[in-house]
DNA sequence: GACAGCATACCGACCAGTCGGTATATATAA
DNA sequence: TTATATATACCGACTGGTCGGTATGCTGTC
């Protein structure tokens, strides 16, 4: 799917990342992505058909970044599944680095631009989200179980509930334009599910 | 500041209000709101300077409309401040009805593509957005103050974050078409709300 | 020499903003 | 009362720049 033999290419969907998450997608132009990648319009246009085509890809290229980012993280080696969970929300918050745009999501600000005119974008975009939140839902079902939770909630709509935390929390942070607010908001979620788990070795409550 | 007495006006601007938040403010032609609207370019341009003066006038526009909304609901009768915080949070589930583009948030959909272009218009979304959050920033320290919580976290960082995770709820709906998905994330908020504040008389946990 | 990879020049649709104009209301002076 | 002046509200044709996409050509490699 992303053929490393072609650095055009590669040059050309790194760089719709970042002027992308920037500018969001409409406003994005092709010689924005281009001048961003050091080719030029011809080089674009021998790789992709238009621009939709570029964000699909893009929204693919992304997905595959962020599951090999996540798949090799250390958050995995905890053996208690509610450790697993929690230490991949504390990942996020360390992912919570550089610039607004350097740690915000690309398909969140895609499908956001594109859910009621694009369907083949908003299908893609979902699709990575929830091919993220699906590998969560393992490690909380699992919890669940470990700790015999019997909850009118479900692991998959915990998972989907983190990135939605993650997503709002990166809408905080490009309105306040730090990261701050959004590590915060990540602190709330973690303190969440500790509560939602409690733990009997945990501390209980906050006060 | 909005003048009722401009009737092509008024109408530009909820007209600005459903078109920008179903395509996104950059694609968003101002023909696009002038047809909405039913007037034409050059009594848009009578009214605004320019698409960005628009997009100010909407977000102030939607601050009034909402500010308005929210101090006239119910939810500010419950005597107990944890009580009122818990009904907002049940209103605005309830405000997840009719279609995605009609119970999204103008500012969280602006901000996301002017944060890193447009200063002016980022301000404004963080304005509304803040304003909003302070007005649950009260009744949560009354319910700290209350409940006797001394905890790591403060009342404006949950203000803010009952925000983010409503903004987030919003993309998933969007990603997947639907309000199912940000009501149960409004349901896990509610649930750790609740947990928060361990409430005597309320169901401890979930399990 | 055929094709992949990339570059340059160009086209045409689109669109933000302009401009000249009409209609109506109010004010004021003769 | 009427004529003149001025301001506001609104209309729609037009323009000039922008930008997605195309056509074509050059260069290295198999």
């Amino acid at each position: 799917m992303t053929d490393i033999s072609h650095p055009s290419k590669t040059k050309l969907l790194e760089a719709a990342l970042q002027v992308i998450r920037a500018k969001g997608y409409s406003a994005t132009r092709i010689e924005d992505i281009c001048a961003a990648a050091g080719v030029t319009k011809g080089s674009f246009f021998h790789h992709f058909k238009s621009k939709e085509d570029l964000a699909l890809a893009a929204a693919d290229y992304w997905s595959a970044m962020t599951s090999e980012l996540f798949a090799a993280a250390p958050y995995h080696d905890h053996a208690d599944p509610l450790d697993r969970v929690l230490a991949y929300v504390e990942f996020r918050k360390e992912l919570l680095q550089g610039t607004v745009e350097e740690f915000t999501c690309l398909v969140g600000t895609m499908v956001q631009e594109t859910f009621a005119t694009d369907p083949a974008i908003r299908d893609a975009c979902e699709a990575s989200i929830s091919r993220h939140a699906a590998t969560l839902e393992d490690d909380i079902a699992a919890a669940m179980a470990l700790y015999g939770v019997a909850a009118d909630w479900t692991a998959k709509s915990l998972a989907l509930h983190t990135q939605a935390v993650l997503q709002g929390a990166f809408i905080l942070a490009k309105a306040k334009g730090g990261a701050a607010v959004a590590a915060d908001s990540v602190d709330h979620l973690h303190r969440y599910i500790t509560l939602l788990f409690a733990r009997p070795d945990a501390p209980q409550a906050t006060h």
